[in-house]
RNA sequence: CGGGGCGUAGCGCAGCCUGGUAGCGUACAUGCAUGGGGUGCAUGGGGUCGUGAGUUCGAAUCUCACCGUCCCGACCA
């Protein structure tokens, strides 16, 4: 991509209604743009970051034996008068009218409307186990929407919905899911945690949340130094010896949940066994906040120069600055074979022909936390190197000019 | 919803106390200079001062109401 044709809007100054670092640099970068409380455009620049990890859940979730699916944002008041949480929901859920003054709701999540399809579609305990999911956006009226995407009310969110003929195979699913989300959050970069859950429905251990560690996290999430028990605050007072636990603070991230037969048996949505009996399904359900993903990583990842994104999120894994590309015929043919060359192996390159001053060129890059950074000009043409930046380095190398692929593995 | 801020140019702010024709920085446009870490100088465009009502000869400024937004607490991926 050539910046001169993409859209990069950066500020020196960050809103004055921006608390958390991760919020201000998103503002900054130019990734997100507001529109109200709780209320985001995905500027390009964070767009490209979305879809990034959009596609690494994606990729895990379809090798876990999920299968894609999307449904409706708006969904009718009947459904959740089913299951009794059209009032229980409370005001988190904003309730709409259509012109026939029919009661809907945008979904704040979506147990019903799966199983609702499900109830239909899968008769026989030949079609389970299935997982489905889907990566929408969801709108929870948020008491106190803040910190930017972090708690917005809009939000993009992968939930999947698994449904099983017996308690094992939810058990195997619901493992598959455990190991899917470590999976993704190792692939996207983060320093994370699985925690143990509360668990209304089932008890046990049918339930864990997965936490990005963060200094600034919302939720106080608690570990025993001597053994693998990690659990958030609700469920370690409980724990035999307390006392000895440690606590950091986590972003809740991921949520997975073995559900049982709550909604399953409050819609009818049973299967026929093998000795021919109807039965209700026994159902899993599995989240993950992909928007809030964004603000994680940042919160996790940045410097006083601005955010420093794994490559794998990255909206551009390596970006070209080049000194003298309007003014130098030479640098321009290197920095171009250089750009083509490095779109040929396959990576996602941002070329910087805008002209601009090396400063700003260079102080953009840092804000944006592209984690590679390949500087051209006649000098560096003269010594046959490119000069090179790592966004975690505290400062740039000279490199021969065949190492440089050498250098973009991270 | 309770407590506390803040609403003045795209963004960051001053002006308000003590009423009198709206300003600074940045961003944007143009020109000249500059050309390896948000460069310098000059010129220019851009504002229903959140909305409504009131007080006053006169309101960004004083009063009241409303709206928006942010922070602290109780819900959540």
């Amino acid at each position: 991509m050539k910046a001169s044709k993409f859209y990069i809007s950066t500020f020196k100054e960050a809103p004055a209604d921006a608390e958390l670092v991760s919020h201000q640099l998103m503002i900054r970068a130019g990734l997100i743009k507001k529109l109200g409380s709780g209320l985001y455009t995905w500027m390009p620049m964070g767009l490209r970051v979305l879809k990034k990890i959009e596609n690494i859940i994606r990729e895990e979730m379809n090798q876990a034996g999920a299968i894609e699916i999307l449904m409706p944002a708006i969904q009718p008041a009947e459904l959740w008068k089913e299951t009794g949480r059209w009032d229980l929901f409370g005001p988190q859920m904003l309730k709409i009218s259509d012109r026939h003054d029919r009661s809907f709701c945008f979904g704040p999540t979506h147990e019903e409307v799966i199983t609702d399809v499900v109830r239909n579609e899968l008769n026989s305990y030949k079609q389970l186990p299935m997982n489905f999911y889907q990566i929408q956006m969801k709108f929870r009226d948020e008491i106190r929407p803040r910190f930017g995407v972090m708690r917005a009310r809009e939000f993009l969110m992968k939930d999947a919905y698994s449904f099983h003929a017996d308690m094992e195979s939810l058990k195997h699913t619901y493992s598959l899911m455990f190991q899917a989300y470590n999976a993704i959050f190792t692939k996207i970069g983060l320093t994370f945690r699985a925690v143990q859950a509360d668990n209304g429905a089932i008890g046990g251990d049918g339930s864990h949340e997965f936490h990005v560690l963060a200094e600034s996290g919302e939720d106080e999430i608690v570990y025993d130094e001597n053994s693998d028990f990690a659990a958030n605050i609700e469920v370690a007072k409980n724990h035999p010896n307390k006392e000895n636990l440690k606590t950091c603070r986590g972003i809740e991230v991921g949520h997975i949940f073995q559900l049982g037969t709550k909604y399953s048996d409050a819609m009818k949505a049973t299967f026929i066994d093998e000795s021919g009996k109807p039965s209700p399904m026994i159902m899993g359900c599995y989240g993950i906040g992909v928007s809030r993903i964004v603000a994680a990583a940042i919160e996790q990842n940045h410097d006083d120069n601005g955010i420093i994104f794994p490559q794998s999120i990255s909206p551009f894994e390596v970006i070209i600055t080049p000194i003298g590309y309007d003014k130098s015929p030479l640098v321009k043919k290197a920095v171009d074979n250089l750009y083509q060359s490095l779109i040929a192996d396959g990576y996602d390159v941002l070329l910087d022909d805008r002209g601009l001053r090396p400063g700003v060129m260079f102080n953009e890059a840092e804000l944006l936390g592209i984690p590679h950074r390949v500087t051209l000009s006649e000098k560096t043409l003269v010594e046959n190197k490119y000069e090179y930046k790592n966004r975690s380095a505290s400062a740039a190398v000279m490199i021969a000019n065949d190492d440089l692929l050498n250098h973009l593995v991270s």
